[in-house]
DNA sequence: GAACAATACATGCAGGTGCATCTTATGCAA
DNA sequence: TTGCATAAGATGCACCTGCATGTATTGTTC
């Protein structure tokens, strides 16, 4: 699919920028939706495959391993691309696989904490270099025409 | 979500860019999913609301009107980030809705043709401004910095 | 022409997502 | 304390998507 899809650094310096015109924003648009589309597949495919995780598994383990401590259900909401209720269920799925656990906030009972367990930090230090690389991959284009 | 979003005209600049690096790389990414995300949300509801499509639907609508004229549903995947079998749906409910009509080729009658249908026409032109002013909106940081 | 691989599209099915709603807990006011 | 609005998170439901497969047609090889 858009095999020729033009970088997006040369969308910005084509057109008249001053002008923040339609064709601009169109292609910028299509840009996001190639490369979206293209990562998420592949994502899908090599975690799915190599490491038994969808990319919201392991979005969600990334921010539990970048913040490095327990966080609320909401504080991940601000973080991950997701409603509520999928994050909760992507929470349940993690935790079925024991990568991570819930447990009850006790200053505020309504709240759950999520815990990313030594099981979770395993599985996603397994898994980080195959998203880079896959991330590597998509987006090599990129930046090159910048100092080409 | 992700209100201090850095615009990626900064992440490329801010960067080692002879380097590819993977921090380059990975907040390219995270770009990527925060725009897709905000602008597939507001599109899903704005033109739901205001014209009864879906973003896929109105992307088959805009490319039909774009090549003006009857498509294979195979040129269509070539164009629109769905798989044959969505796309297939996606035709269908626009065919249901009177929006394009499906016809035989007769040179290949396994293939279909694609054609927008004046009610088709009509709906793309009701909702492109819709469409237009939702990037506009979205993608309104992107260029800025570039002429600033 | 017969047999068989390949192609174009449709469809059954499983899985993920968002919206609306439910449940439980908190906070605040009377 | 009681009553009620609000917040956190879970869940029913409808919808969309991709994968695997089915159906019809075409091309190819013998």
């Amino acid at each position: 699919m858009q095999e020729n899809l033009m970088p997006l650094h040369e969308i910005w310096r084509s057109g008249n920028l001053r002008d923040m015109d339609e064709e601009f924003v169109v292609d910028t648009w299509h840009y996001v939706l190639a490369k979206h589309s293209k990562a998420m597949c592949a994502l899908e495919r090599e975690l799915g495959d190599r490491h038994g995780l969808g990319p919201s598994e392991f979005e969600v383990l990334d921010r539990m391993v970048h913040h490095d401590r327990k966080l609320r259900i909401q504080e991940l909401c601000d973080e991950v691309h997701l409603s509520q209720s999928a994050l909760s269920r992507v929470v349940a799925r993690l935790e079925k696989a024991a990568l991570v656990s819930r447990v009850v906030c006790d200053a505020d009972r309504r709240g759950v904490f999520v815990c990313i367990t030594e099981a979770g930090r395993a599985r996603h230090a397994e898994a980080l270099p195959t998203q880079r690389a896959v991330l590597t991959e998509i987006f090599d284009d990129a930046p090159a025409a910048l100092t080409r």
